[in-house]
DNA sequence: TCTGGGGTCCTAGGACCC
DNA sequence: TCTGGGGTCCTAGGACCC
């Protein structure tokens, strides 16, 4: 039997699921979650009352949309007013991070009481190290892993008694890259399990983009080439992968397309970074709207401050970012000689990082980061 | 009226040091 | 008195993920 059994567990529509049990009379209906505050549902004496995509107007996307809403067309990612023209009566609601990450707390615990060796992946999803189940629970009969999809119904029995009623999808599989196209054969409400020798039968007739790490330009370069099919890829030369590729991406490509994969769960990690940043209303002029940019310039100095004192971080390099129409993304990084944390320090390295910056276009976006973080107490003792 | 907000990791060039 | 090579840090951009 194999040696590691890692199990992914994914959330299903989670922002629109944790919506649905405070809304319920909404279940079974086409909804999306996205855009801006200010369209939270009105209680009026007829009942409550709903945004529809139709009457949204402005920047934004769906973060989330119900299986319901996904039947129309309408994804997370596309633009709410696009979305509009496919789902005009679609239910909008905005988004409610808090909500989300106290039902988050809530699934992970769930897992924790059956299975503790869990890998954070974000507010929806996790990897679980379920090696040691599966040897204890080993089956001596047909099914040598019945025992292990035993636990993994357990724990989506406890994350729905946990939740209220939350469901979510797990993929079983010896490592983490597998466990992760697993979980996405049977959703939602799924589990599946994929074993070594299931790799050409399940896994190869999938587009390359199926696998974590393709994204849409890598699947682009490969569609030019020829390849669409994981199949495809894992029967391609090595060698001209990395020619194509590079030595290292090349290689990457290659071993996952044959299902390898040998990292490990990770149980605890530190940020590396932390951010903030915002999409304008509209787009603003350097110039003409310097004060306006300067009002949010410095709140989101503000907020990174707080976001840095509340985890207890100092840091060593203020970032900025800055979106202009079209798109174009440009950032500036300037490392301190001491870590800092203030939101005073914050403004004023990002104003220096912002003196290197040409403004011969509007903007879209702006955003402060703080990367390279210490531990706010090494930090004082650095300060000394 | 395209394209949010929060992240991670990789690459590549230049500075600087030994 | 044409100048190698390795290591580390800093910066900028980009791909990708949730």
């Amino acid at each position: 039997m194999q040696s590691r059994w890692i199990a992914h567990l994914d959330m299903d529509a989670f922002y629109a699921s944790v919506e649905l049990l405070r809304y319920p009379e909404l279940k079974g209906q086409p909804v999306v979650i996205g855009g801006r505050r200010d369209h939270a549902p009105r209680e009026t004496p007829q009942g409550r009352s709903y945004a529809r995509l139709k009457d949204y107007t402005g920047r934004g996307v769906i973060t989330t949309a119900t299986y319901a809403a996904r039947a129309f067309g309408v994804r997370s990612g596309l633009g709410l007013m696009k979305a509009a023209q496919l789902a005009p009566d679609c239910v909008l609601l905005p988004v409610d991070f808090p909500a989300y990450r106290a039902m988050s707390r809530r699934f992970k615990a769930a897992v924790a009481e059956i299975a503790p060796l869990i890998e954070d992946r974000g507010i929806d999803e996790i990897y679980i190290d379920l090696s040691q189940h599966a040897r204890e629970r080993q089956g001596a009969g047909h099914d040598p892993l019945a025992g292990l999809k035993e636990v993994a119904q357990e724990i989506k029995n406890n994350v729905r008694a946990a939740t209220g009623g939350l469901s979510c999808s797990i993929g079983l599989a010896p490592n983490k890259l597998l466990a992760k196209m697993a979980s996405e054969l049977d959703k939602p409400d799924g589990l599946s399990l994929v074993r070594p020798e299931d790799l050409a039968g399940r896994i190869w007739p999938l587009p390359v983009r199926a696998i974590n790490g393709v994204g849409p330009k890598a699947a682009a370069s490969l569609e030019a080439l020829g390849i669409e099919h994981i199949g495809e890829l894992a029967a391609a030369d090595p060698a001209w992968l990395v020619e194509r590729f590079g030595a290292s991406y090349g290689r990457w490509l290659h071993q996952a397309a044959h299902g390898q994969d040998e990292r490990p769960v990770v149980t605890h990690s530190e940020p590396v970074s932390i951010s903030r940043e915002t999409t304008f209303e509209r787009d603003l002029d350097a110039r003409r709207d310097r004060h306006e940019l300067g009002r949010i310039l410095t709140e989101l100095c503000d907020q990174l401050a707080a976001d840095l004192a509340r985890k207890g971080y100092a840091t060593r390099t203020v970032g900025i970012k800055l979106r202009f129409e079209g798109f174009r993304t440009v950032t500036r990084d300037l490392t301190l000689a001491e870590p800092v944390h203030g939101a005073a320090a914050l403004l004023h390295g990002a104003r220096e990082c912002l003196k290197r910056v040409q403004f011969d276009a509007r903007m879209r976006l702006l955003g402060v980061r703080a990367g390279k973080l210490v531990h706010a107490n090494e930090a004082n003792h650095e300060a000394r």
